[in-house]
DNA sequence: CGTTGGATTGGCT
DNA sequence: GCCAATCCAACGC
């Protein structure tokens, strides 16, 4: 068993602990004891007054828990069929939370299997809807602290050198679409997309300098 | 109370 | 590349 993060990791502003959770290990046991391991390669902030974020508008039943103490997972149901899930950062009262949204799976792969199907290890945790079905994870689990509880938890995995990590827009958002906190560790092969590529539906600038 | 539109994914053109 | 699937919170009337 590794080292688990404690409540202070997540104790700080989301665009510090963005960044900081690449490379770190989401443990999730199962109700039947089955433990899955993966590491994390792409994470979102969503900070407190950004119009993309779910708090934006205020307390909601849905969106409590981005308003309770840091250290606690936010899941929400996406278009209907795919649930998301974040953990919640800063203090209490203060609505800012990281969507997790990719992984490399490193243990329990063929029990990831049992919800995802036969797909290779690289498409099971590869975006936030694959990996929380991966990882049995759904709304029942919001509010989960993973800082002291036996569902799910967060370990000290292997620390990625800011040289290899990069910040781009976030993903599937219409507004703030041009802040880059999107964080990816680099050339890994399990982001749910290539590092720094656009979520714009429509005209993309393509400014992109393609090599 | 009806309408709208997602922090997505997978299948088809 | 495009679009349907499918639930429900937020918002407008």
């Amino acid at each position: 068993m590794g080292r688990r993060l404690p409540r202070s990791f997540f104790q700080r502003p989301s665009l510090v602990v963005a960044p900081a959770l690449l490379g770190t290990d989401v443990v999730r046991v199962l109700p039947d004891g089955t433990s899955l391991r993966a590491r994390i390669v792409e994470t979102e902030a969503y900070e407190p007054d950004d119009p993309a974020s779910h708090a934006f508008r205020g307390l909601t039943v849905r969106n409590a828990v981005m308003f309770g103490p840091p250290g606690h997972l936010y899941v929400y149901l996406a278009y209907g069929m795919h649930h998301c899930m974040n953990i919640v950062c800063a203090t209490e009262g203060v609505a800012s939370a990281i969507l997790l949204r990719a992984a490399e799976p490193l243990e329990g792969l063929d029990a990831m299997r049992e919800r995802r199907g036969a797909v290779p290890a690289r498409d099971l945790c590869r975006g936030p809807g694959r990996w929380t079905q991966a990882f049995a994870v759904d709304r029942g689990l919001d509010g989960t602290d993973v800082v002291g509880g036996r569902d799910l938890w967060l370990e000290h995995g292997v620390a990625t050198p800011s040289r290899r990590i990069v910040a781009g827009p976030r993903i599937g958002i219409t507004s703030a679409a041009d802040r880059p906190w999107r964080f990816c560790v680099a050339q890994s092969r399990f982001l749910s997309r290539p590092a720094g590529a656009i979520s714009r539906p429509r005209s993309s600038p393509a400014s992109r300098s393609s090599r």
